[in-house]
DNA sequence: TCATATTAGTTTCAAATGAAACTAATTTCA
DNA sequence: TGAAATTAGTTTCATTTGAAACTAATATGA
């Protein structure tokens, strides 16, 4: 059996900083954690990336979008966005079809499949955020949804 | 000047998901936001990343440090460790210093000017932390932080 | 009306990332 | 002992990322 390592001392430095409580790290670190497991959810049962997740999110909430209108609905950037579009085209998620007034613009569809698909995700992230927050109160969770929405603000404004 | 491009119709349907309130989204933009903002400033100011920062501050914490317990502090992997020690070595903030007791370890501490940049950037880290969290109210950060520890914690078990 | 600017979306390229392979040192146990 | 396993840390390589350049279409204004 090897030693265990035992951590070197603490500084007792005053002006030290704690990681695990500079909030930019702990929502890093979850945030990644989160990401991970649920994008191997995704890879696994599905096939497809966070971002293709993401799309396919906007489209069933905004039908008939254009990318635009998805880097709207999605944070993601539009060069994620053309990618994701072009994967999700190819495995049969979603057409494109020209916008004839403007042939700059392409509306995005799910097909058939698509919708299928989409259909069989959402219960899946939804019971992976209720596990997630199984532990914390209904007051938590609505103090926190607030919480992070101001702080989104309040973090673009900086 | 363009028309202003209206968006697609919401979709009525019942079992959309909304991203915007979908938690796993929400804390990716978040971290997104606030990560971007700090890795600016810590570029722009001292020339360092921020796995080179959370070295950095891990080593204010517990100096003397082995990278394995680098890893263990910062989250980061062990190759980004690795390679944020070898650029903060080049760039003079750290030094490693084998263990002459088990030669596969190596002890790395700040050097002088490593210091001097440490305590520099300690009080810009709280300071954003500080604008960030400004407009919420000390329950709120309070129930923020331990919600955040319980939900990482939840994260890893799921 | 036509040269210039703007917009939608795609492609390119360079940097960041992390899994897996690798090197060197130490530990284990037959 | 000494061969096999383990550990610390580094390097390699394939993938992901996003800024910038690019293409094609439309809008603007002298």
């Amino acid at each position: 059996m090897n030693e265990i390592p035992r951590n070197p001392p603490r500084n007792p430095d005053e002006d030290a900083l704690d990681l695990e409580t500079f909030f930019p790290y702990q929502i890093t670190v979850l945030t990644r954690q989160v990401s991970n497991s649920l994008a191997k959810t995704y890879v696994d049962r599905f096939g497809i990336t966070i971002p293709e997740w993401r799309v396919m999110a906007a489209l069933g909430r905004y039908p008939n979008a254009t990318a635009s209108h998805v880097v709207r609905h999605t944070g993601l950037d539009k060069v994620q966005v053309s990618r994701a579009v072009a994967l999700l085209a190819d495995k049969g998620h979603v057409a494109r079809r020209p916008d004839p007034e403007d042939r700059r613009n392409a509306f995005i569809n799910f097909t058939t499949r698509g919708r299928r698909t989409y259909r069989e995700i959402v219960p899946v992230a939804r019971a992976y955020e209720e596990r997630l927050l199984a532990t914390i109160t209904p007051e938590q969770r609505q103090m926190l949804n607030a919480v992070l929405d101001e702080l989104t603000a309040r973090a673009e404004e900086l």
